[in-house]
DNA sequence: TCCCCAAGTGTAAAAAATACACTAAGTTTG
DNA sequence: CAAACTTAGTGTATTTTTTACACTTGGGGA
């Protein structure tokens, strides 16, 4: 047993699949840590043990802040994992080398899922991660456990989430323009889309108003500015 | 601790939502069991705690069979609940009595999905359970801990996957009329559908085609019988 | 033979999805 | 200051999908 303030539930733990918008490409938040016994490094999504006392709901978010400094994002359950050959997903060596004596468990983990604006969140690695970063999709190194399989079905998840209009514009800046929602709409779903199609149907759906601004120091014709309508959210 | 064979995980539980089609209207599958420490009883989902070496898909299914009597049936995972005041959802007793020692404790609990025909399973109450027995959806009764939550949550699920298509030929007979999906379709999404246009969009999406008969014993015009096309599933 | 009952069928209108190409308004460069 | 560059912005025709709607048919039962 550790040292920790509180309860761990040795049997639970939750692991965050955030994806981060760079206007550009889409990354996903790992860690870098070492692996037990050795010193080779594995590379994990951030996820822990939850401790007794808070929600599943709460235990994500303790985690992915307790992890790599990120807190404040929205983290949405999509699936637990609990494969009984599962490789025990227990990051914390103390933890591990205790758990060992029992070789027949392993952790259930609850996945959560998560889209943010990349520059809204410098990641800051403690606790068990020696490192933590952005990590383009399109690059991804084989990860720890089962993550590969956690990742893949997060982003189907994500993808069937865009294409029912059901999440996205929480990435976009305050003000931004209808070609900032096109990108992101062709990254998440991986291809392109007619701007004119795209445009009838984002401003029918209603959740964004034109503003009387345009874009600034570009070197092009600037773009009406647009913002979120909240009330038909 | 119990002498039970296997070593019980004490933290997480799986909680089946069986719903049963009658072809006339839409059941839970509830098992009736003695609340501790009184002999009021309560009704609840067929659930318990898992034990190590199994998946969470292959507990469910254990799970349900041991208490219900049914096999056999695909059990889709929807969803994981952990709230901390979640009441612990432990029913075996002996269990209950033990755990007491540790009232911060709770059991997060993944919950599963089916849809079946009734008629194919009858239940048999075993385990800590008094009695098994299917409801009806309209006249549901107050059940234990949040398992109310749970099946508000699953019949939402099921609903979204009819709505798609993704799911429910495979609570019809053998060889069934477009009539017969069509009510299934009705009761599921508690609305009338166009008989014409629903007929339609079956048949183009070429889920199931025509045999040459035709029912009998029926007191109107006999209706073609169907049958599925597996090819296209 | 008549009645009852669900089966079975088509069409028109509206709505949604798709394909497609040019002009506009700024910035930069020469 | 003119030309070049870059993304913004716009409309229409076609196809596909969705919706609304009412009568005839073929068995069994009385």
């Amino acid at each position: 047993m550790t040292d920790s303030p509180k309860k761990i539930n040795p049997n639970v733990s939750v692991d965050c699949v955030v994806f981060g918008f760079d206007n550009e490409k889409l990354n996903i938040l790992l860690i870098e840590q070492k692996m037990a016994n050795k010193d080779k490094v594995q590379f994990a999504l951030p996820g822990d043990l939850i401790v007794d006392a808070e929600s599943l709901d709460d235990a994500a978010n303790r985690v992915l802040g307790e992890i790599t400094g990120i807190s404040g994002v929205f983290l949405r359950q999509f699936k637990a994992f609990g494969d009984p050959n599962r490789v025990s997903d227990i990051k914390d060596l103390d933890w591990l080398n205790s758990y060992r004596s029992n070789p027949q468990a392993r952790v259930i983990t609850v996945a959560y899922l998560a889209l943010v604006k990349m520059d809204d969140f410098q990641p800051e690695a403690s606790s068990f991660a020696e490192r933590v970063f952005w990590q383009e999709l399109e690059s991804l190194p084989s990860l720890a456990f089962d993550h590969n399989k956690i990742l893949n079905e997060a982003l189907d998840r994500l993808r069937d989430d865009f294409v029912n209009h059901r999440t996205g514009f929480e990435l976009l800046p305050e003000l931004f323009t209808l070609g900032h929602i096109q990108k992101l709409y062709e990254i998440i779903l991986g291809k392109e889309l007619d701007k004119r199609n795209f445009r009838k149907k984002i401003l029918k759906e209603k959740l964004v108003t034109a503003t009387n601004q345009k874009q600034t120091g570009v070197l092009h014709k600037p773009a009406i500015l647009y913002k979120l309508n909240h009330a038909a959210i």
